[in-house]
RNA sequence: GGGCUCGUAGUGAAGUUGGCCUAUCACGCCUCCCUGUCACGGAGGAGAUCGCCGGUUCGAAUCCGGUCGGGCCCGCCA
């Protein structure tokens, strides 16, 4: 019978079989500890008879062991327990020390992320590593229970299209059996088409963007959190958001405390709503607090976004910001403008610790307005297979609607503070790396 | 796509106004010592044709040209 490493403290004075990797040795002479990992941490083993030390002579970090021992309590162990009197048994011999460390934090510079990710089937084992993934994955338990009580259904949508979806980023284009395919840069139009079926819908999954982007915060693959739900106004979308960001910080600081601390994460400062600045305000600020001029653009500069989420923390008690009011002129097709004001766009940005993390906005729900809009502002032809069956839904009956699509790598590096997008994906994919 | 910048043992760095470099340090690795370590400690050792090609020079890690591969910022976006 197989005992978890981080069972051992509650089996005191049991002899037990852990099995797991070589994670450290410390020869002392006449003792040798021994650290074993496994799926639930660590645990320390102590071997006095030399003959059971010898047989990792020249055995590397990595080695398959199965070591049978009685559990004693220690103060001095880590944990407060240890095994004694080990038999070791090597199951897998690892003979090649492996390319990066696994037992000392990895290097994250920017100049050596190189490094990081081409022995990243090695350096994942390394326990900060890992807590980036354990993180990322309650991120997305979070997100889906916070769906869930608020009766989202999950949806999962085609990635191989027929043709390109929103226009704006670029897309990948392959063969398909002869005929021209796109990767999914979004879930889009599905997630619009299933409000017409489910009312609430949610997905997380990979989507591709062929942006030649060589920045911190791009990546070619990454997994984007897409919601999209039924009567509601853009005040419900940013409730739902605020929200959402609140229940995954809280969630993260009670269940990863060991990992965040890895990272020396600090939550979030999050108050209950958001608060919201229109970017002609932004504009305003930042042009008054730095003296460069950013009045009339369309858009904010990464500096800005950087800049008002320090102004949000200090004067607003909020890490994160939504930016409101966004020219109508940059609207995408599917958008709604606002009804008092169709200079603006009914569309939000929810900046977090300097970054664009989320894009929403209210979608135009009226079929004659969106096919004319499809028309006027995307030269998009209402026959071609990536529209036709989008009007086919919005001809049937939709109701006034909004969502968002959220970058998951982006709101994991931000969470726990990492400085490239990178470092939260597991094999990321960039303009230069397909590989591992 | 534009601008800037970097490439030295398995890993991270120093050296780069040419010679003192037979290339330095730390981690890791190997050997030995060490009975409470936990980034253990101590002694010794192996490991690098300084990304690659060409040039200048008595002499190149260092200067020049080319080339390959990274990184950061901007644009664009999540």
């Amino acid at each position: 019978m197989r005992t978890l490493t981080k069972e051992i403290a509650s089996k005191i004075g049991q002899t037990v079989t852990v099995q797991g990797w070589l994670h450290k040795k410390r020869l002392m002479g006449g003792l040798t500890f021994i650290v074993v990992r496994d799926r639930s941490g660590l645990a320390q083993v102590l071997v006095k008879d030399k003959d059971e030390v010898e047989k990792l002579r020249e055995h590397q970090i990595g080695t398959v062991l199965s070591v049978e021992g009685l559990v004693v309590a220690d103060d001095r162990a880590p944990g407060g327990a240890e095994i004694h009197d080990a038999k070791l048994s090597v199951e897998v011999p690892v003979m090649e020390q492996p390319p990066v460390e696994i037992d000392k934090p990895l290097d994250h510079d920017s100049g050596t992320l190189d490094t990081l990710f081409e022995y990243r089937p090695v350096g994942l084992r390394n326990p900060r590593e890992q807590a980036v993934f354990k993180i990322q994955a309650e991120v997305i338990e979070a997100l889906r229970q916070y769906f869930r009580r608020n009766d989202f259904t999950e949806v999962h949508t085609p990635k191989l299209l027929a043709a390109a979806t929103e226009g704006g980023a670029e897309v990948f284009k392959m063969d398909y059996f002869g005929k021209e395919a796109t990767l999914a840069q979004s879930p889009q139009f599905y997630k619009q088409m299933m409000v017409g079926v489910f009312e609430r819908v949610y997905e997380m999954g990979s989507v591709y963007r062929a942006e030649p982007s060589a920045t911190t915060r791009h990546m070619t693959e990454y997994v984007s959190v897409d919601a999209e739900f039924g009567f509601v106004t853009l005040s419900d979308l940013m409730d739902l958001l605020s929200g959402m960001l609140r229940a995954v910080a809280d969630d993260l600081w009670e269940k990863c405390p060991k990992e965040l601390t890895h990272w020396k994460a600090e939550k979030p400062l999050l108050p209950a709503k958001i608060p919201a600045i229109s970017m002609a305000e932004i504009h305003q600020k930042y042009t008054d607090a730095t003296g460069t001029s950013t009045i009339g653009e369309k858009d904010l500069r990464p500096d800005e976004e950087r800049w008002i989420c320090e102004y949000a923390k200090e004067n607003l008690d909020s890490e994160a910001v939504f930016v409101t009011d966004w020219p109508a002129a940059e609207m995408k097709f599917y958008h709604k403008a606002q009804d008092e004001h169709p200079e603006f766009a009914d569309r939000i940005d929810l900046i977090f610790r300097g970054i664009e993390i989320v894009t929403g906005s209210m979608r135009e729900n009226r079929y004659d307005v969106v096919l004319q809009q499809l028309k006027d502002m995307a030269g998009g032809d209402p026959e071609a297979p990536g529209f036709k069956y989008f009007l086919m839904a919005m001809q049937a009956g939709m109701p006034p609607h909004g969502g968002f699509g959220m970058g998951l790598e982006r709101l994991v590096q931000k969470m726990i503070g990492l400085k490239n997008v990178k470092e939260a994906s597991l094999f990321p994919r960039d303009i230069n790396r397909l590989a591992p």
